[in-house]
DNA sequence: CCGTATCCGTGGAGATACTG
DNA sequence: CAGTATCTCCACGGATACGG
């Protein structure tokens, strides 16, 4: 990319990670952590074949990715982001916290994967009753699976499965997530396409972040 | 911009923002407040006139910014953030904090602002000592100026001079924010072309966020 | 003086096809 | 599976000219 040319960190924060796609792959390299060219091109629905292997190679010389080859049975190229690009994870949140306001607008077309399910109510909301026992929910959007743990103040997700769920939530997917960050309330979401099976009280536990 | 076509609040977000100079702009008017046109050009070397006033438009119409009629003796137009746009503060601050690590490579042609100056102290230092006294800092470099008011635990700052500060700093970019965001000592400081002026033993006051 | 509009050269983005 | 090569086209950047 072509610097800006000032002498202020924000535009040298932006003179390398600036370009158009870089901050998704960061986003799906924190979402998936250690994984393949393969696994970051599903992971990014959209982007062409090169742009991420140019893209690679870029963020490879500043430092924020390595490669590093995988162990025998697969024996293929993994990508992992180096501590400098595990800290981007705070801008990553900021961002996406302010980025939460345009979740209620609806376009159909919009790529969605497990992992987007996942990271959101775990970036973005906690849990307000941590003396509580924990409680599983398990997460289903446009066909994809996750699982939340809501417990000791904290709410942890993974992509998945899980068996026997305290709470099961199926719909599509703004009204998944709009329910858990809390910009639409469960009646709203029922009345948009949710279904619910098992406990539902357990959603007062849940805080958004403001 | 064309959209990521992504279910996610981070893709959603720089759908808004992502487009080259959007955030620079927006860091202009937190910076900077209520201004004219000729002070976002001046604020941001490099852009083009013609991109500037297409962002001004697309910020507009996507509800960040604001134009405002100015008061009759200037008889100009205001632009200034809305609410939306007020929010992204704490995106660019976690960027710009991220952003710090380049701020010790030296590119001598870069452009520089007093605005700058002022708010990488204000936004990414704090008071470690808020019993004591509040004291002030006079910052110089590149023939900026800008005033650090310490005390209460809180560091603040202005663009301008102040008269009888408790201290001053004059040296280039790099000496004066590397002090005081701690990345550089006192010593490599002044080693690096520093001059101070005043009670050196308050820098110690001074605490960077990590 | 402030702000916008137009023209043009260049480079990055996107789509597709192809290869080890 | 993991990319590379090629092509088209739009966005950006720079200069300039224009309207309030």
């Amino acid at each position: 990319m072509r610097s800006y040319g000032q002498y202020c960190s924000i535009s040298r924060a932006l003179d390398v990670v600036g370009d158009r796609w870089t901050l998704l792959i960061i986003r799906e390299l924190l979402l998936q952590g250690s994984c393949r060219y393969t696994d970051l091109k599903n992971g990014l629905p959209g982007i062409a074949a090169n742009l991420l292997s140019n893209r690679l190679r870029e963020l490879e010389q500043a430092g924020l990715i390595g490669r590093e080859d995988a162990p025998p049975p697969v024996a293929t190229t993994l990508y992992r982001l180096t501590d400098d690009g595990l800290a981007l994870e705070p801008a990553l949140k900021a961002l996406g916290l302010w980025g939460l306001r345009y979740m209620p607008i609806v376009r159909p077309e919009d790529a969605f994967r497990a992992q987007w399910l996942a990271y959101a109510p775990a970036w973005f909301v906690t849990d307000a009753e941590p003396d509580t026992p924990p409680v599983t929910i398990q997460l289903i959007s446009s066909g994809e699976h996750a699982v939340l743990e809501v417990g000791a103040g904290q709410v942890d997700s993974r992509i998945g499965e899980t068996a026997d769920p305290d709470l099961i939530l199926d719909g599509p997917p703004h009204t998944v997530l709009g329910l858990l960050t809390g910009v639409i309330t469960l009646e709203q979401a029922v009345q948009l396409g949710l279904t619910t099976r098992g406990r539902r009280d357990i959603l007062t536990r849940l805080q958004p972040t403001t």
